[in-house]
DNA sequence: GTCATTTAGTTAATCTTTCAACTTCTTAGG
DNA sequence: CCTAAGAAGTTGAAAGATTAACTAAATGAC
């Protein structure tokens, strides 16, 4: 304990981590932000399109695609609203379970992913993996997907 | 080069980095989130809170405030009024140049980010920090810094 | 000294996110 | 079967964030 009310406060290293994975965490947000914005997206446009393109038939259920982009079922709702509105995605009913819906990827939605992704992965390098050395990147890889790994078992029992 | 087009597509090891540290950022913030919830306040009121704790005479002014967190004047602007109106800070006049303000914490607020403050250190242990070795803690610290200072600096540049 | 530029901060409008209430369909228990 | 509970998704309203336009004060170039 360090202190006289039982609080085991950060000490100058942790801080320092703390902050550390704090600001790059936020600031490369923004970066990305800045670098899709002439194409007309944003990060969590982005990240829909990535999901769809990589599923079977450019398809995923509302559910899964709220499950895998970290996002809850109403935010998700209105952000497919928007993108279908933009002409990136249109939803399709379900056969199997009527109550479910999937977004698909339209051919303009699919034309943009491969017109960005290239800009999209470059971004990533340029203000991320390629400021690292291959034993960094193991290492932080290493370090945090057991972090993830907690936070997402800390996430469901809630 | 790794394809035709002359894109370098992220290797498995930089896609699972890259992953990693998405998924830890946004999953980590939800949970502070969730844990600042009981006490009323969000990430951003706290992390105004302190800012202002450590400053001298419990004071910032907006500019240097809104550098501080990442924010911009107008979002800043607003997060002020709103956490004036629940009493944790005020404005005050600037003397020395009479465009300006300070930020304020209020009695209220010091006697809250005393109370809070333990249980936030509790939870960024618990969900990060103690996760981590100290060799842990300081690879990953070298690894990003040096990352935040590109990224500061290519903000800066816009 | 005065006029143009820059800096500090706010405000109104718009867009996005969250929250709670709701509909429709599925499933499990009797 | 039929009913209660749960799951899938939407919706409208309220809260938060962004953008652009704005006021007021300071700076600096002549």
């Amino acid at each position: 304990m360090d202190t006289e009310n039982g609080t085991r406060w950060l000490s100058d290293e942790e801080q320092a981590t703390w902050r550390a994975h704090l600001d790059v965490s936020r600031l490369l947000m923004h970066q990305l932000e800045r670098d899709l914005q002439p194409f007309g997206l944003t990060n969590n446009d982005y990240e829909i399109l990535v999901n769809l393109s990589e599923s079977d038939d450019h398809r995923m259920r509302m559910s899964d695609l709220a499950t895998a982009t970290l996002q809850s079922k109403s935010r998700l709702s209105h952000q497919i609203t928007r993108m279908e509105n933009a002409g990136l995605v249109r939803r399709e009913n379900c056969e199997s379970d009527r109550r479910g819906l999937f977004a698909v990827l339209t051919d303009h939605g699919w034309e943009t992913m491969r017109k960005v992704a290239p800009h999209h992965v470059a971004s990533v390098r340029e203000h991320f993996i390629d400021l690292l050395s291959a034993e960094e990147l193991k290492a932080l890889q290493e370090s945090l997907r057991p972090v993830a790994k907690h936070l997402r078992s800390a996430r469901g029992r809630i």
